[in-house]
DNA sequence: CCTTGGCACTCTCGGGCGTGGAGTGCCAGT
DNA sequence: ACTGGCACTCCACGCCCGAGAGTGCCAAGG
């Protein structure tokens, strides 16, 4: 009945919050149950092991920790860890080296998917865990100019420029052998109507088009706007995503059964699911973390995912982030995503 | 001293090879040493086990079989292995429903990267294993087009048009601004200089027309030539190899060993090695098979690599394969491998 | 000479057992 | 409120044992 049984609801006293700080820190170090000796004596408090077994008893009730079994050491559950990088742990900023290290690996002349690629390299590198980069959403790109090249016969390249700097092409069969003329007027017909516009738009435009050019019959803008919507059709099967370095997730001991990795690789290969929980991010405010089961997908719930939107010119572009288990380095991850997504938005901002 | 000793050299006469056989398919299929009761069961002679260990007692001896250990069943050795798929196999052909409908899978209206991409799908989801597929080489691919298109101050799309049907774009920064008829001319220059030869040659005629340019100071000419150089750098940089599929790899249990997957599948992100391998087999006349140690990279210790090179146009234009543990079912594998590497040739030539 | 049944032997795999170590929970004392 | 002490619990490890599977060898029989 002493007053000092804490609920779920009231705030840890600083002493409990040292102490949760320390094992969640131990345990994350070393994959050992964290006992009350090794506490007593990491934790800076002056206490002896039994007072500690005293809070970690209180914060076993409370759900921040479990142990394994009952002669283990504590380990940090979930909630535990959530409570962690909510308020106990201290982002310290990466040296000043790495961050150059990083922006030297990031430099705004490399293409788009270069620039991305490095960017998941990076993360997963530096961090030793799988690295992931959403790639910049292509639906606000505007579309800047569109030209066809005759290749032979029946076949046309037709070529998409989006923001100045990023192409799409794609080899069309037309119907019938249209002229090198017909082709460029084409081509002018849709630079000039769709300018500007992003895709999107300018496949509504292009339908709304489609009605009024049929009434003057004017054939060859009809197949101008039939190649251009062709153009733009299925835009989205390319790579909407990128991950590298999940090898490094099969060094962790709490993934090592090769069911999980099983599943967490078939994750990677669909990326669906993974592609869902980044878009979910996309317009979080700054780094967001996800500790097992938070994402919501079956297959991460021993690990965590961390990540931060990019953004270009004020807007955000993409999301990038690392996936590794739920028992991380937050302190080191954190800023490392953090600074990646400003560094990738910056690289991809002043290549304009 | 009974003449009855086989030496290695020794043709193994037919009721060893009958049992070798057995053997062999009793160990695919389930993956257990086997002993000499469900061989003498299994192989169709009217043995008793008694007679059939002494075969077997032979064909260890002579480096075929070995058990794992005193009182286990017998287990084929790669040598064994290789004597099975070299004489014993019977490769039956596929259903002609199935090549049906891996025909339909590799339809010639793909572009290439579609049509690599679905061959190593089908090879993987067909096998059950990891499929490859060494796309088509650029070598010898003919350069039939060059355009260069103009984005914005000094950045210049430069696009490469090969065998008509592959497309290659590259964003070139100039060192200064050229109008849409210069960059114009200079595809002229290069369209008439270079068409017709293939990337290699296109690079040694440029190298050679630069001394020529550099003497009469065209400056334009000279600049074409660059950028037609800078175009043609490094275009090896892209993807040469697909896999797919590698997650199978970790439902077997001769790989289940979370290192030895892991260094499996840092050979595939790698793929310098594989590549390497698939190279070494464009050669060679139709399908071929690496059990083991044989394909000399330690990664693939465990693992047996079926390969098939296809052709277009009655040329070799790249290499297929399989990567799967060394007990696999290969007389069904290897028929898969064939028919599609044929496929895919054939979807290939007939989109020209 | 080949084949076969018989038999002893060997090895793995799984369960049961005991021990040592690590860590806890609780209690009584300060 | 903190602490030392103590009993307790649980895991990990090594050990042994028995069952099962399969072999190698031998001697007998066609």
């Amino acid at each position: 009945m002493s007053r000092s049984q804490r609920t779920n609801e009231t705030p840890l006293n600083d002493r409990a919050r040292r102490l949760l700080r320390a094992l969640v820190e131990n345990y994350v170090q070393d994959g050992q149950p964290v006992g009350s000796r090794t506490l007593a004596r990491t934790c800076g408090l002056d206490l002896s092991p039994a007072s500690i077994r005293n809070v970690m008893s209180d914060l076993e009730e409370m759900g921040l920790v479990s142990s394994p079994h009952t002669s283990a050491g504590r380990v940090p559950t979930p909630r535990g860890y959530r409570l962690f990088v909510d308020s106990l742990l201290e982002v310290k900023p990466l040296d000043s080296h790495e961050v150059r290290l990083l922006k030297e690996r990031l430099s705004p002349d490399m293409d788009t998917r270069t620039l991305v690629e490095s960017a998941s390299d990076l993360l997963s590198a530096v961090t030793q865990m799988a690295g992931m980069v959403r790639v910049p959403k292509r639906d606000h790109a505007a579309l800047c100019q569109i030209e066809f090249l005759k290749l032979s016969g029946r076949q046309v390249l037709a070529i998409l420029v989006m923001n100045k700097n990023e192409v799409q092409n794609r080899i069309l069969q037309l119907d019938r052998d249209y002229t090198h003329s017909e082709l460029q007027q084409m081509a002018n017909y849709l630079n000039e109507h769709l300018a500007g516009l992003d895709l999107r738009q300018a496949r509504e435009q292009i339908l709304r088009e489609m009605k009024a050019v049929r009434e003057h019959m004017n054939t060859l803008m009809l197949a101008a706007i039939q190649l251009g919507e062709r153009a733009f059709s299925d835009e989205d099967r390319e790579e909407q995503v990128v991950f590298t370095g999940q090898t490094h997730l099969m060094g962790y001991a709490e993934l090592s059964s090769v069911d999980k990795l099983r599943n967490l690789f078939e994750a990677f290969n669909q990326k669906r699911d993974l592609l869902g929980l980044l878009d979910n991010c996309i317009h979080a405010q700054g780094v967001q973390i996800f500790i097992g089961q938070e994402s919501g997908h079956e297959v991460l719930d021993d690990c965590s995912v961390v990540t931060a939107p990019y953004q270009v010119d004020g807007q955000v572009l993409g999301v990038l982030g690392v996936i590794g288990p739920t028992r991380m380095a937050y302190e080191r991850v954190i800023p490392v995503v953090d600074v990646t997504a400003k560094l990738l938005g910056a690289a991809l901002n002043s290549r304009n």
